[in-house]
DNA sequence: GTATTTTTGCTATAATTGGGTAAAATTAAA
DNA sequence: TTTAATTTTACCCAATTATAGCAAAAATAC
């Protein structure tokens, strides 16, 4: 699977659209899409409902997609082990059972 | 598995420190340990090494637990789905895969 | 060779973060 | 219960990081 960034010019590209007309649409300027497209910078949260209509897909795979990219871009840059995201899913059943069972987060 | 801050704390207590104490040898106040034990804050990661060395443990591990649990908040606190970290896993395989092939990362 | 599209350099500003001080609250000990 | 030790909260700040924009260079297409 390709990173975020390539994700968004092949998507991009198969609407036709240049960077500029995707860039308006998203209200991003065309230097700030070359960048994204090219992983230099990361596309803010804020617009991943945006880029979903745009692109007429899901949502949640949406962002699901998004923070995988994030998480392993930063497992590497930190040289973490190939184990860190099979203890972050534990952490995740971990995070999600206690506030199950008691209301709230604390942090 | 409990949170980083949690576990700090448990291994902080084991070793018979107080805050005060942890917190000379680490170089951090008192009042932003209590914050990193009840996960307000998170320990910098230029702390990890050091943190390993007084908790006498490995530090690839500690580093994985850090990044595991980061991960897990995140991924929580926008609504990840569960998938997320199995597709990180997938995109971080993908990464080493291209970084092993041509040279350099380029983000 | 010109026009369109993409990328790079640089700059300004907003947001986040890790940690600091002082003081309040809690817990333990006398 | 008073005092002493420990932990937590409220508020603040410096430094990094992110966002975003313009101008101009480079690349691609026509």
């Amino acid at each position: 699977m390709a990173s975020f960034g390539k994700y968004i010019k092949t998507e991009r590209e198969k609407k036709g659209w240049s960077q500029t007309e995707f860039g308006a649409l998203i209200k991003i300027n065309t230097p700030a899409i070359s960048r994204i497209e090219n992983d230099k910078k990361r596309l803010s949260v804020a617009k991943l409902e945006l880029l979903a209509e745009l692109f007429k897909t899901d949502y949640i795979q949406l962002k699901d997609r998004y923070f995988a990219d994030k998480f392993a871009k930063e497992a590497y840059e930190y040289k973490c082990s190939e184990k860190v995201h099979a203890l972050a899913e534990t952490q995740s059943s971990y995070i999600r059972e206690i506030n199950s069972k008691q209301g709230k987060m604390k942090f």
